[in-house]
DNA sequence: TAGGATAAGGTTTTT
DNA sequence: CCTTATCCTA
């Protein structure tokens, strides 16, 4: 292949990257949209086929699977052949498949499986109730949080004193207790996974010079969401003579509350030098007024790295700020400019709509369905997290493997079968007792037990042998296929009455049919069961079927990330909505939802909608809302400002509210819910509520800064706005 | 023990 | 608001 194949179409920048020749690493600096893909991809080629490097010399790291797979399927086009053996994944991805090949030197069964978030919960719930540790006190899910926290940080629970901080204090006494019990059970949590695979090539020299030696090249995707323990995978893995190659944006750091460290861009030029840093400044994907508040916009981050992206295809149209007046409201102009795209011609998935937080989608759903827009929900619900998909895959890794005691306790009286808390109870003991697993334990105590227990213990037992018998000798799919039925998993949700959507059957049949696309690798470090069982807990996005085409994409802006749409509708810009309540206090979290931000409006290529609502319905209750700080963080001159259909004026609320029931149509003289008003001391406020009339009146207001206060309207001496 | 009915709790983002 | 835990009856 000519090196003109591989850097045609490249700007300066993008080539120069491509071709870096391996006297030093190099920092890659690229803004959103500015081709980073495209040059990881294209110096991947470049190594292989200008420089002879061998595909299993490479190291390629991502964080989503959605981006492994793009960059290895970019690949394939581009080499023209597979690349089935190179190492290209996630850092989970990859952290597992080195436990699996070096489980035993790793001091892990070679069946161990992966905890999902959900499956830690539980577990580390039980600990605590086990060990009487009030859960009021100490919630479960602070607990959980904190555990994971130190993991990322590389932390084991004998590493840290926790002084006089009793929270602390008792976390660590169940992190202790939890690690005990994975190690017992042969149970990994994602953190684990990583912590793990670091420990695993720290302890082990011959292992970490054989993977220093065999990766000349590591190439690191969305360098900016590491955090500090995958940094040190990276480190590790670096030998001086092999190079890293790094990809990043500062500006797009947005899993600062998951454990990434953004400083460790900056101290990859320290670490690694001497490193080279490039910048990809060149936008390819948005109009000129996009770019230019999105710069705006995220100059008002204090610490940044620097950087300015710019377009040489010209402004485009302004940048639409629509006002609404509820949730509702939002959610009908923006399905209505949705419709009016898609009557012009221009396929659904051309739009998406993003917001901060998943519980909002609840909204647009709604407003889809009524005007009968096809669309597409990323995130919430994830297959392979839905309790219909776990059992079935529980009852596959009980068939798989007898000892898997998550399993059991999951699936052992579901569908209910006759075995209650009490009978649990008492195996788990006799398992603890006897250092066993739990169907062990189960077999040896149950003809302890009184006979009805006893019976629909062994029924259950039975159940499973004669599930593994007659599998033996099935495909994948047909294993799943039959256990659904013999399970009784499948009757079972076909009766029932709490699926209202009625989706349960019909996924357990996607899950049949997810199986059957199922590729298992001939050479891998697992059998076919055990790979797809890992492919679920470690992907669990799971729809692998094919991308929607005729779909209004819907999905929080974290899961937009390194996607690009044409029509962009970035909706909810409420201050406590995002940013968030929680972050707007401190500095450093509110810098990050402004990255955020700033990650939401550069997913737009052609036309980019911003929305908020003055009130809002959200967790249950009604709430007024100041529009977004970030929407004054950049001109005026880029917006296009269109408030809500039935005029601008609050006092208009009240009338026409044919969206709105819940807008109560109530005025008392000056006074309206809904209305801005101005005290002398507090400042501008909203009229939440009022009760009385005249000079008793008594008006709640919240109060931009103040909060919110009760007042008597004769003495408070309100100015209505 | 099962399964409905009622009360309580928790809500940002996810590999 | 929705999910989950707990209570209560058959």
């Amino acid at each position: 292949m000519h090196l003109s194949e591989i850097i045609d179409g490249l700007n300066d920048n993008q080539s120069q990257s491509v071709v870096l020749d391996n006297t030093q690493n190099a920092l890659i600096l690229a803004g959103a949209g500015s081709g980073k893909t495209r040059v990881l991809t294209h110096r991947i080629a470049y190594l292989v086929t200008q420089k002879n490097v061998p595909i299993d010399a490479i190291l390629a790291v991502t964080f989503t699977n959605k981006a492994s797979k793009e960059m290895r399927e970019r690949l394939e086009v581009l080499l023209r052949r597979p690349i089935r053996t190179m190492w290209v994944g996630t850092f989970h991805g990859l952290a597992h498949r080195l436990l699996r090949t070096h489980a035993a030197e790793a001091n892990l069964s070679p069946q161990f499986q992966i905890l999902d978030q959900q499956d830690q919960y539980r577990i580390v719930k039980r600990l605590m109730k086990e060990n009487s540790i009030d859960e009021s006190k100490f919630p479960v899910r602070k607990v959980q949080w904190f555990i994971n926290q130190q993991k990322d940080e590389g932390i084991r629970p004998g590493d840290i004193d926790a002084g006089h901080n009793y929270f602390v204090k008792k976390s660590l006494e169940v992190f202790g207790f939890y690690e005990n019990h994975c190690n017992a059970n042969g149970l990994i949590d994602f953190a684990e996974l990583l912590v793990r695979s670091y420990e695993l090539l720290r302890n082990n020299s011959e292992l970490l010079t054989y993977y220093q030696t065999r990766f000349q090249h590591i190439l690191v995707d969305e360098f900016q969401d590491t955090n500090t323990v995958q940094y040190r995978w990276i480190q590790q893995l670096f030998n001086g003579k092999n190079n890293v190659f790094c990809v990043g944006d500062d500006d797009q750091s947005i899993y600062g509350w998951r454990g990434a460290k953004i400083e460790n861009i900056t101290k990859l030029s320290t670490d690694f030098a001497p490193i080279q840093t490039i910048r990809l400044e060149q936008n390819y994907r948005s109009t000129g007024y996009i770019l230019k508040a999105s710069n705006a916009l995220i100059a008002n981050n204090k610490n940044r790295m620097g950087k300015s992206l710019w377009t040489d295809s010209g402004d485009g149209d302004l940048i639409d700020l629509y006002e609404a007046r509820t949730e509702i409201d939002e959610a009908d102009y923006v399905v209505g400019s949705i419709q009016k795209i898609i009557n012009n011609g221009i396929p659904a998935n051309q739009c998406a709509i993003l917001y901060r937080s998943n519980a909002q989608s609840r909204a647009f759903e709604e407003r889809l369905i009524k005007y009968n827009v096809p669309y597409i929900i990323y995130g919430g619900l994830r297959f392979f997290e839905r309790a219909e998909i776990k059992d079935a895959l529980c009852y596959l890794r009980l068939m798989e493997n007898t000892e898997d005691s998550v399993a059991f306790e999951r699936i052992v009286n579901f569908p209910t079968r006759g075995i209650g808390a009490a009978t649990i109870e008492k195996v788990r003991e006799h398992a603890l007792m006897n250092q066993t697993g739990l169907f062990q334990a189960a077999i040896s105590m149950a003809p302890t037990l009184p006979t009805r227990a006893a019976n629909a213990l062994i029924g259950f037992m039975q159940l499973i042998e004669e599930m593994q018998d007659h599998a033996q000798n099935l495909d994948l799919s047909e294993k799943i296929g039959y256990l659904i039925k013999k399970s009784g998993l499948f009757d079972y949700y076909s009766n029932d009455k709490t699926d209202k959507a009625g989706s349960k059957p019909a996924n357990l049949e996607e899950l049949i049919a997810a199986a059957e696309q199922y590729t298992h690798e001939e050479d891998s470090e697992m059998n076919e069961v055990t790979g797809f069982i890992s492919l679920a807990s470690l992907d669990s996005s799971g729809d692998s079927s094919a991308p929607p085409t005729q779909n209004v994409q819907l999905m929080t802006i974290h899961s937009a990330k390194g996607l690009e749409f044409p029509y962009v509708f970035l909706a909810g810009l409420e201050e406590d909505l995002f940013p968030s309540r929680q972050s707007k206090e401190e500095p450093h979290l509110l810098d990050e939802e402004r990255r955020l931000c700033y990650v939401g409006m550069t997913r737009a290529m052609k036309k980019l909608t911003l929305s908020f609502a003055i009130k809002r319905f959200l967790h249950g209750q009604s709430n007024y809302a100041y529009p977004s700080r970030f929407l004054s963080e950049f001109p005026e001159k880029h917006l296009n400002q269109i408030k809500q259909k039935y005029g601008a004026t609050p006092q208009n609320y009240q009338k026409d509210d044919v969206f709105n029931q819940d807008i109560k149509p109530q005025a008392n003289g000056d006074l309206s819910i809904g209305r801005t008003v101005k005290h002398a001391k507090f400042g501008f406020g909203t009229v939440l509520n009022f009760e009385g009339d005249g000079e008793s009146a008594r008006v709640q207001v919240k109060f931009k800064t103040a909060g919110t206060k009760w007042l008597i309207s004769a003495y408070a001496n309100l100015e209505f706005i």
